[in-house]
Parts: C-alpha cells; structure tokens; sequence
DNA sequence: TCAATAATGATAATCATTATCATTTTGGTA
DNA sequence: TACCAAAATGATAATGATTATCATTATTGA
C-alpha cells in the first residue's frame, strides 16, 4: 500500500481523505468484486458526507493506473477489485445463486490464445466468465 | 425460417410485419452481432414506423424463445445474433481496432470446465471473449 | 497570506433499457 | 360480415448506471 501511495503522489495525485477511505474500502475487501454504490455504502461509515460523483471519479482514476481492476459481468454495472499482486483478474466463476464471484487461475487460455494468434490476430487481453452453481448453492 | 415460424406460432406469438422485418434483419446479418438501436436503424427500410420497444420486445422475445442469443461485451449494451444451426455463440474475439466481433470454436473450455466441476461447482455456461487486433487492422 | 489549481458534492444530463398506456391490429365468433 | 377480446404497437415516461457541469471548498507553492 506503501507502493499504491507512491504511485498516487508521484502521478500529481492528491491522497486526500475521501480517496484513502476508498481505497481503504477496496483493500478490505480483497478478493471481492464491488460496484460503485457498494464502494460507498461502505466508505461512508468513514465519511459519510462523501458523493457517488466522488467515488465514480476515484475509482476510475485507480483504474487508469492500474490499482484497480474493472470488469463488467452480465448486469450493466462495473465491479472492481483491487488488482495487486495476483495477477488473475480476467478469469471468473459467477454463482447463478448467489451472484458470488469466484476467481479462477491465470495461464489457463495460453494455449488457446496462441492459437489465435497463428490465425493473424494479435491478442491484447481475454477475459473468461463461467456461470455456475457455487457449492454451497448446490447443496441447498 | 420455416422452423422459426413454427416455433413462433405454437407459442401463441404472433408473426406480425414488423416482428417479420426485425427477423429478416437478424438473418440477413449472419455472423454480425447488432445492438437494438442498429437493429432500428435496417429495419426501417422495411418499416418506417417501427418503434424502438418494438424491437426491444421482440428482440427479448426472441432470445427468451432461443432463436436469438443476447450478449454484452464491455460495451454497456446488448447485442444479438441469430442462434441456429452452429452452437459457437459464447466465444468471441472482439478487435480493439476496429469493433468487430469474430467467432471463435466452441468446445475449447471443455477441459477447464471438468475442472472446475471437480471443484465442486456445476458449470452452467461459459463466455470467453478475446481482446485483439485483427489481421486488418494490425497491418494497418 | 494569497493566488492558482485540484478536488469535492450536488445535481443535471446522458444512454441503454424497461414500463406505461392509449391506439391499432388481429383472430375468432355470433 | 360486424364485433369483441386479446395481443401488439408506438410514443413517451421512468429507471438505473454513469458522466458532465459547476459552484464551493481544500490544498499547494510562491
């Protein structure tokens, strides 16, 4: 995190309150995938004057460089995550019970994507999605 | 089209004209993937009048009948493609050049879905779409 | 301390989609 | 054939997510 703020400062990009609580808010939630209005539901218990507008601006702008990763799934709103370490972020399980979203390994379309580009293409990213019961869901 | 009807008309569905010009559309774009609002725009070169809730609805209808596959790309809205005869509708590889959507075999997840199921999980659907240059735009 | 710049929050605007509703069309029926 | 009920249509309002606008506030460096 100690990197995230350099990264921000270096880039003429203020650490003010309202932006620490959002990335806050994301770090804690390691490994889940939030909306926007989720994001500040829960920033607002640190701030809770903070506006939509505020959380749209600054998760877009952590996007951009690359702390965070946005993904759309099949409902018309963006989700996002902290995109650090791991480097498996395009590949997903979605739960068609719960809506839960579950990561799957990287590295599993390499040898799909050569494929691709021996046909010509030049491949820039994938992204996978499989809709599933999760365990639990299935059990019930 | 003929098997289309049928199914149409069994399902007290009615083949109105302008539900006739949206499949017309639909079918003379084989391999294309439309949004509602291009869908719009050949129709009415048949039928000036149509509405935009008309190709809603029956775009829906379509797709809920099978004979239509909705997807959504990064894109923020739908697009449609008719669902006959080859089953390779989940997998696409989208150009960031250019827009388009090329087709890509279906069956290629086969492995990675067994796995999954060993995981625990009963695998429903999958979508895999590839991020590329195409070979046109590449050279360009 | 001050001026310039950046950030914020409220809210209007936008875009795709869905809902509403009055009007039109259709299919069967008397 | 004329009529009625159900279905379909088209115009448009409503919705939900996101982006743009803009006046106000906060921050930074001189």
């Amino acid at each position: 995190m100690d990197f995230i703020k350099e990264k921000l400062e270096q880039g003429e990009y203020r650490l003010t309150r309202q932006r620490q609580v959002i990335l806050d808010v994301m770090q804690e939630a390691e490994g889940e995938h939030l909306t926007a209005e989720e994001v500040l539901l829960a920033a607002r218990r640190q701030s809770p004057r903070l506006g939509i507008a505020t959380v749209y601006r600054t998760l877009e702008r952590l996007a951009s460089l690359g702390i965070l990763y946005k993904s759309r799934f099949d409902e018309g709103k963006h989700r996002y995550e902290m995109a650090d370490a791991s480097q498996h972020h395009h590949h997903h399980i979605q739960c068609v019970g719960c809506g839960r979203i579950f990561e799957l390994a990287e590295g599993l379309l390499d040898g799909i994507e050569n494929e691709v580009n021996q046909q010509g293409f030049a491949v820039i990213n994938h992204r996978l999605t499989i809709y599933a019961m999760c365990p639990q869901c299935k059990s019930e």
